[in-house]
DNA sequence: TTAGAAAACCGACCGCGGTCGGTTTTCTAT
DNA sequence: ATAGAAAACCGACCGCGGTCGGTTTTCTAA
């Protein structure tokens, strides 16, 4: 049993993936067809449907490969004992820097991610790895005392997640031009969630 | 001078915006086709591309249109003394309206809203109605004495509708299943706004 | 009243994403 | 070794959004 069908469908599928990043980066999204990706992959256009759903599944399979590859390098020293505040922008930069390395990806993945036409595996996935993320960071807070531990630790990581949103969209706007920036902005509505706004 | 020209041309917007509006309601943005809307409004095809951009345009006009009729109904009883949560759940609570009464264009809209492919004046303006609005809600706030009059603004306003935005998210992804719910979570987030989430 | 400019209009056409039906390659069981 | 089932593969094709070039309608000014 050697696998020869398990070998070249594994093969066909890289050769697909990489001509479509290939050729993504280089001409950008709308300006490369299927028909480009099956030249440049060597395959029939046909094909390409029988890895993947549709040509934006393609793209979304990239960002995701591409985030976790940047999430990993978090993980580790997420449990320092650093004040929360700077956990969580460490986390959300992190998340942005693909965003800020790709302008014209990140409108396709953010609005396919937001705002999904039908909820698919692949978003509750990312949403679930999100969220334990979030969820992690929170409680850990809780326990050093740094927020309430009565909160909902659920909505706690939305209100937080919401602002991290918000400076995305304040992005998209040309409100928010540079990684600093970003941080900056962050930074000041996180300590807003923290203190509160009243007087 | 009888104007033949402008008459003749507002009717034609007006024919090929009622017709796009009939059939989108009726099969859906998706499964309406611009020759569907051209034979509707008796016109040929390409001259729709006269009077719009494109398909996404004709329908964010609409959307537009609703919005503003909804908004309208706020406006006048907004300065009362009602707590500022109030107001903005009831501000919010409004525009949600539309979104859970076309639950299919609203992914469309909210995408096209939130992560524009290229700002322009239709989304600039959209913005600037938003923010005008959430702006005298919070100084309204701040002369009374609900929000710290120290808080920069703007800030203030990103941070409410951050967390609106994150609703949305949420309902979008079956976190959130009815107007009450909608009211609920953008309360309990409101709340933590205020207050702030430390100990 | 009329020439000709400008605006509105339109059907034929293009390129693209995605599908269909049929062909080739690989696997499996005898 | 081989039949025939299953999986992988593919070019031709479809429907759609959007454009092009040319025609008709309206306006303007002499």
């Amino acid at each position: 049993m050697a696998g020869i069908r398990e070998a070249k469908k594994q093969e066909t599928r890289e050769a697909i993936s990489a001509a479509a990043m290939k050729l993504f980066s280089e001409k950008g999204y709308e300006q490369t067809s299927m028909e480009d990706i099956a030249r440049e992959a060597e395959v029939g256009k046909a094909t390409i449907y029988g890895y993947f759903k549709n040509k934006q599944e393609i793209f979304i399979a990239f960002c995701d490969e591409e985030l976790d590859r940047s999430l990993e390098k978090l993980q580790l020293d997420k449990m320092d004992n650093k004040p929360i505040i700077e956990i969580l922008v460490g986390y959300f930069a992190l998340d942005f820097l693909f965003f800020e390395n790709n302008r014209e990806f990140a409108s396709y993945f953010l609005r396919e991610m937001a705002f999904p036409h039908e909820m698919n595996e692949t978003t509750r996935e990312h949403d679930q790895r999100y969220l334990e993320i979030l969820d992690s960071i929170i409680r850990h807070a809780q326990d050093t005392g740094e927020i309430d531990p009565q909160l909902d630790v659920f909505m706690t990581s939305i209100h937080f997640f919401s602002l991290y949103l918000g400076v995305l969209v304040g992005w998209f706007r040309g409100f928010v031009n540079s990684p600093e920036e970003f941080e900056q902005k962050l930074t000041a509505l996180f300590l807003q969630a923290l203190d509160g706004v009243r007087p």
